[in-house]
DNA sequence: GCTTGACTTCGAGTGCACTCAAAGCCCCAC
DNA sequence: GTGGGGCTTTGAGTGCACTCGAAGTCAAGC
């Protein structure tokens, strides 16, 4: 089925690649994320390697938190061709600033949790030993 | 209404302080990850400074992803005692290896946007000229 | 010629984490 | 005595991002 002619994949091909289903990707089309795929003689959807890499460039945007409406608003952009260069600039440097707050506020987190860990682990060696006050401090049982 | 004698807070004043709704502190307690809070005269819940710290420290897993489910888990190790503190311990390791490396993802696309919005500031200062090799790479628009 | 498997469309269902609404009660302060 | 905040239970609704099922078409391989 795929068009060999034009190194086109079938939607199962780009669903092992990419690693979803051909559910979602069919939702994605219908949500505008994808454009709607080209079609072969039979009716199937062919995709091309331009697409295989929207798709990936799509894939980091979800990774890192996009929801799906900012990703078809930028898919939309991107769709009107190079008018929108400047909005869709916008758009990643916007996505970027938020993406560096994110890490560090994870960075902050992993900082708690390995205090934490570290308050356990002595609270452990010293077994035996009642709580005190860094562990009041932290995971305090009560009675 | 709070109980002056014992620096307790009420739901309300707890949730001011969390930033989570009175709807959603009721919603914890039913499941599980807030112990039952004491009761005054009136029946109404009251929260100590342990209460406040325990919620804190949850929403600081919550913050890096942790699902409630796993929260719960967690919590409900805490209640059962002392006794648990390895198996406490050994989940907040592992927790602090999923963040690790959500941190290393996150970085990863960052560097990809990075790369990604360098290509469009060129684009858009040579502006006029026609795609090139960088921006079929990235975002081409076919037609 | 029949099975297999991939494809089609459409609409409904899932899981998470809330979020709100209703209905009706209590208690305290002003 | 009224307003405000709190309490209870139950059940439904929201938003996101899928996820699945039904019912059917189509082409290739045995």
């Amino acid at each position: 089925m795929p068009d060999v002619t034009n190194n086109a994949i079938s939607i199962g091909e780009l669903s092992r690649l990419s690693g979803l289903s051909t559910h979602t990707l069919r939702f994605y089309e219908a949500e505008g994320i994808l454009q709607p795929a080209g079609r072969n003689s039979g009716g199937h959807r062919q995709y091309h390697p331009a697409d295989v890499l929207w798709l990936e460039f799509v894939l980091r945007l979800k990774q890192t938190g996009m929801p799906l409406a900012e990703i078809r608003q930028y898919a939309a952009l991107r769709a009107q061709g190079e008018t929108t260069l400047q909005a869709r600039l916008a758009m990643l440097k916007l996505h970027r600033e938020r993406l560096a707050t994110r890490i560090e506020e994870l960075s902050t987190c992993a900082s708690v949790l390995d205090d934490k860990i570290g308050i356990y682990r002595k609270m452990i060696t010293e077994s035996g030993a009642p709580a005190d006050e860094a562990v009041h401090a932290t995971d305090p049982q009560s009675p």
